[in-house]
RNA sequence: GGCCAGUUCGUCUAACGGUUAGGACGCCAGGUUUUCAUCCUGGUAAUAGGAGUUCGAUUCUCCUACUGGCUACCA
């Protein structure tokens, strides 16, 4: 294959938020057009306006621009074979529709919903190894194949609601390559005569599929395992369009599943188990219930990234964390898993975690500054930096940002109690340990973290004290709890004016 | 029910006929941090079952079981 010429297209329905299975799904498309130098696509297929959902477009846009997975044509910025909606091409498709009919590859269908259901009852009956609407049973439903050709022509002439189906042969075998599965086999006896065009004048699916992946000039259809049923359609398809030569390389994907128990990823899922199943936070339109995402959780998007990237596939090595070019140049289909991955959303706090842990304390501070300003702090970078550096290990999202350090900004209103408890005692001998440690420490000249733990060592020597007997008092003080990087580095950064003032403050609480 | 696909530690997975079946997450234990978290070290734990093929099967074939997907004028 000419590598120069790979195209791929993502094409997700407007019907809602995009699920991280699609995000996966886009991912893995993204990385194969990257790494062979190829173009990827972004094709909204909205032909069914009963689930049109105001804002999914715009949503799914937003998600790609959030994760960094950037695409070469789409219905923004457009491209060669625009447009790359759906809906602004529906012109073009009932006449390939039409085609099929000339070619007696599909037929005119007339059948009411009643009749269709009637048909079903009648099967359900039956022994059922047949197909639905297929080689059995479409000979005595109302359609082109039965009628006679001028009823066909006056109906379709006085507007009579149609759809048009695919005549699927008796008994063919199609074979789907596939570049995950290899070769699935079906027999045409097990298709139905699946209807292309509707009779609201709007392909189906597979129609619209088929003519705009042809017209787009894709090489590769990269989509999940829920449409490996439907493929075999989709090849026969281009076989009576007489496109073979041209016909995409198809690769199924494996699905996401449910942490727990079974089935696929949902979007209850996430209420359910307490973490987020779409990239970005959705606010239904209709219902205006929220779904929680994972930019507002405080993922990363490189570590959401590379959590999905590993959902399905792997390097083969020991190596997990991939910055998306490394993922370009490593990726490939063939080390893509045949089966379900079971999403596992601690593997994904882990990996957000590694990501904070690469961050230079620089990083660290631009990604505090809002969450200072928001809480109307305002405090010199080279202060945000040294606190920065203190907690980097400590963070795994976001917020962790700001509830791991909120102490370095404001003093603690009110102390832990079962805290006070554990480290307050015996209450009357830590008082004093702690009233002459502040009134000693006030002297001292050289204020930072060396200095205070030299000073900190020779003041317990002195009193007969045990390192713990000063240091938890003291956090608690401090921090208002038992948490926090070590008080050393807590008070160098402090300041000793501060410091000494939360400990005098504590002290005069603890009396009470 | 029918069709299709899948099945290695609890989870994500490696091993493409020969390994003490490896790694990561989680969990457990110890160490560091006299806090908490991180971190470090160690441990726990798997080839769904049964037949073949083969000198030898996680790996190839078949059967069974289980799981998942699909079975709309939805994508």
């Amino acid at each position: 294959m000419n590598q120069k010429n790979i195209r791929v297209r993502f094409a997700p329905s407007p019907t809602g938020p995009l699920h991280i299975g699609g995000v996966r799904t886009a991912l893995y498309n993204y990385l194969f057009a990257r790494k062979h130098g190829g173009k990827l696509i972004l094709r909204i297929e909205d032909t069914d306006q009963n689930r049109y959902v105001e804002g999914a477009e715009k949503y799914i846009i937003q998600s790609f621009e959030w994760c960094g997975i950037r695409f070469d044509e789409d219905v923004v910025k457009g491209g060669p074979y625009g447009p790359y909606r759906q809906s602004e091409r529906k012109d073009i498709y009932r006449s390939y529709a039409e085609q099929l009919v000339t070619s007696g590859k599909a037929y005119y269908a007339f059948d009411t919903e009643e009749e269709l259901n009637a048909m079903r009852e009648r099967l359900n009956k039956s022994e059922a190894h047949l197909s639905q609407y297929g080689p059995h049973t479409r000979s005595s439903m109302k359609n082109s194949l039965t009628l006679p050709a001028e009823d066909v022509q006056r109906m379709l002439s006085s507007g009579e609601p149609f759809v048009i189906r695919i005549r699927m042969p008796e008994d063919e075998t199609i074979v789907v390559n596939d570049l995950i599965r290899g070769e699935v086999v079906v027999q045409s006896s097990n298709l139905d005569d699946k209807v292309l065009f509707k009779s609201d004048g709007w392909p189906t699916y597979h129609l619209a599929n088929i003519v705009d992946d042809h017209l787009m000039e894709i090489t590769h259809v990269i989509r999940g395992e829920e449409w490996l049923p439907s493929a075999p359609l989709h090849v026969f398809l281009y076989q009576c369009f007489g496109w073979q030569d041209t016909m995409p390389q198809f690769a199924h994907l494996p699905l996401l599943l449910k942490p727990d128990g079974n089935g696929k990823l949902s979007k209850r899922d996430g209420d359910r188990l307490g973490f987020p199943v779409f990239p970005l936070q959705w606010r239904d339109p209709k219902s205006e219930e929220i779904s929680s995402g994972y930019r507002e959780s405080g993922y990363l998007p490189e570590a959401f990234i590379n959590m999905l990237a590993f959902l399905g596939w792997n390097p083969g090595t020991e190596q997990e964390l991939f910055t998306m070019d490394e993922l370009i140049s490593e990726f490939s289909l063939e080390r893509v898993g045949k089966h379900g991955s079971k999403f596992d959303p601690e593997k994904a706090r882990w990996f957000n975690h590694q990501y904070f842990a690469k961050y230079t304390t620089e990083e660290l501070a631009d990604l505090m500054l809002p969450f200072l300003e928001t809480k109307g702090i305002a405090i010199s970078r080279d202060y945000i930096v040294k606190v920065a550096g203190l907690i980097r290990e400590r963070i795994t999202l976001l917020p962790d940002l700001w509830q791991q350090s909120w102490f370095f900004f404001d003093a603690p209103a009110t102390y832990d109690e079962t805290v006070i408890k554990k480290v307050w005692n015996p209450a009357a001998l830590i008082h004093e340990l702690v009233s002459k440690f502040a009134v000693e420490a006030s002297g001292l000249t050289t204020w930072d973290a060396e200095g205070i733990h030299d000073f900190i060592q020779d003041f317990i020597s002195r009193h007969g004290a045990k390192m713990g007997q000063l240091m938890t008092p003291l956090r608690l003080l401090v921090v208002g709890s038992n948490q926090g990087p070590g008080m050393m580095d807590i008070a160098a950064v402090l300041g000793k004016e501060e410091f000494l003032r939360r400990v005098n403050a504590g002290l005069l609480v603890m009396m009470k």
